[in-house]
DNA sequence: TCAGTGACTGACC
DNA sequence: GGGTCAGCCACTG
């Protein structure tokens, strides 16, 4: 099967399974790779779907500006936190530190791979 | 079936 | 520089 043929979801699980350690992505840079860069949202949905699966590093995906928005939707309180200070990543106030630096840009590490 | 909600973003004032 | 508004689409009651 082609990837146009999947599922806007299953788009944003390859992606999101694909970012490396101690990186992280935004809904909206998942969204506009995905060609739907105003249905971020829709991210954020399947990101909610992900927490179901191991596989899918849903913690390394924040907003653009890096608040970890999502971290009240895993087990927990600090879960999120914790798993990305884990991987090397700052994060004071629900919000990562350096975050520019960390950011991991769909367009730039896979458009090479298409 | 209809309306409200949501892990967002960009534009506008 | 900060608050507000509209758009996007799937899911729930």
């Amino acid at each position: 099967m082609s990837p146009e043929n999947k599922n806007f979801f299953q788009k944003v699980y390859e992606v999101a399974k694909q970012i490396p350690y101690g990186r992280v992505t935004s809904y909206g840079a998942i969204a506009k790779y995905l060609g739907a860069a105003r249905s971020a949202r829709m991210v954020g949905w399947a990101m909610n779907g992900a927490g179901s699966m191991p596989e899918i590093p849903a913690h390394r995906v924040v907003n653009k500006i890096g608040l970890l928005t999502g971290k009240h939707h895993f087990d927990g309180t600090n879960l999120m936190q914790q798993l990305l200070e884990n991987e090397g990543i700052k994060v004071v106030d629900n919000q990562i530190q350096d975050f520019d630096k960390h950011f991991w840009d769909p367009f730039t590490e896979l458009k090479s791979r298409l």
